[in-house]
DNA sequence: TTTCGTACTTGTTTGGTGAC
DNA sequence: GTCACCAAACAAGTACGAAA
């Protein structure tokens, strides 16, 4: 990467980077000066993450679990539940409500909050990224540069932005008996802005579990004492930028590991795959990427292969904990943010063989699915 | 500097199969 | 009929690199 490509893009540095000023135009009298223009990328990310721990001090490996959960873990607006599964399994009446319940009361307890409050304990990183989006977003629409793109078609009856007849008569339906006369167009409007806008921020959390699970992760190991020191931590590392990993064939797309530590007194090599949550498409990507590993390595040396994970699913689970490659297992470790979490989701199948419920809770037993505690301590160890 | 295409991440939706 | 499990298509956003 070029000087002048990685002042443009200062995430991609590795080091912190000052938030991307607003142009003015977007902001209102009493808008958000800190709100980047790229609220979700990496710079706002870290800027964040930097100020959640500022008042935090050191973390102990069995505190790493609960800064993830602050952080990333979000209530599912439609059952009011931590999420924990697929939103239509876990309506009412579906096989995974009552595990969603167990959860979300097992969770607020062991986060000191209760099943009503936890909501306000937890998914600080993106509610702190939208806080003064929804006011950004609102802004723009009446920014000067939109009045002077509709100036040409004034008194046309062109629809204001954010105009919902639908959405607007949902509302009228709702509230008709508490509403002494019809709302002002300009307070429909805002309105009907304002839960558009809502509704649409919520659509954008995947982007921000995506890298942000892994910049979380490296978050939380830099600050576990003594482990910065004795390892350097990286995200989103290119491949052949790791020791003793050849660059790709010209032609080839280049390979980027998500989190890489490396340990500092003999140089070993922990790759890291950090995913939020498993799909069947990824846990192809896992091996393919394995294998490019391991062609690249040029070391003739060991190195490990850990997946990093938050998924409830058991069967998933199973699979990541016993997929081989050339008859041996393919992960080094195959680690959940907090095991106790699926096993008290899923209580009621441990016991039913034909299920991988058993399965996950025996790979809990011996160690094969660890915890992030767990795999911590092994790193300081 | 801006625009566009591509690659990548995530969760959701939809539909199917097989066991019980 | 219910549930676990599987798979593909989709949606939304970030980031990169090339071209204009």
């Amino acid at each position: 990467m070029s000087a002048a490509r990685r002042a443009r893009n200062p995430a991609r540095s590795n080091q912190p980077a000052a938030a991307t000023p607003l142009s003015d135009d977007l902001l209102t009298e009493n808008g958000p000066a800190d709100v980047t223009e790229r609220a979700f990328g990496s710079a706002n990310r870290n800027r964040l993450l930097d100020q959640y721990f500022a008042t935090r001090g050191p973390i102990k490996p069995g505190e790493a679990w609960e800064h993830a959960y602050r952080l990333l873990l979000w209530i599912d607006r439609t059952i009011g539940l931590a999420h924990c599964y697929e939103s239509d399994k876990c309506q009412p009446g579906r096989h995974w409500y009552p595990r969603s319940l167990a959860f979300h009361g097992w969770l607020a307890e062991r986060l000191g909050s209760t099943p009503a409050t936890l909501k306000d304990d937890v998914d600080w990183l993106f509610r702190n990224v939208t806080a003064g989006l929804d006011a950004l977003v609102l802004a723009a629409s009446k920014s000067t540069m939109v009045q002077k793109q509709r100036a040409p078609y004034a008194g046309q009856g062109f629809p204001e932005p954010g105009e919902d007849p639908k959405l607007l008569a949902i509302v009228h339906d709702a509230l008709q008996e508490w509403l002494p006369a019809k709302l002002p167009d300009s307070v429909e409007r805002s309105l009907v802005e304002r839960i558009q806008t809502h509704i649409n921020q919520e659509n954008k959390r995947k982007n921000l579990i995506g890298e942000g699970f892994e910049d979380t992760l490296a978050a939380i190991l830099r600050r576990i004492p003594g482990l910065a020191k004795r390892y350097d931590i990286r995200t989103r590392q290119v491949l052949h930028e790791i020791p003793g990993f050849n660059p790709v064939r010209k032609g080839q797309k280049e390979r980027k590991v998500d989190l890489v530590l490396i340990r500092k007194p003999d140089g070993r090599r922990t790759l890291v795959t950090a995913k939020w949550s498993v799909r069947a498409d990824r846990e192809e990507q896992f091996t393919a990427d394995f294998r490019d590993y391991s062609r690249a390595e040029n070391r003739s040396e060991d190195f490990d292969y850990i997946l990093v994970t938050n998924e409830f699913d058991p069967a998933r689970l199973k699979r990541a904990c016993e997929v081989r490659v050339e008859n041996a297992l393919m992960l080094t470790s195959v680690v959940h943010v907090q095991p106790q979490g699926p096993l008290v989701a899923y209580q009621d199948a441990v016991h039913h063989k034909n299920w991988s419920a058993p399965h996950v809770y025996k790979h809990i037993q011996t160690g094969r699915l660890t915890s992030l505690e767990g795999w911590i301590t092994n790193l300081t160890a």
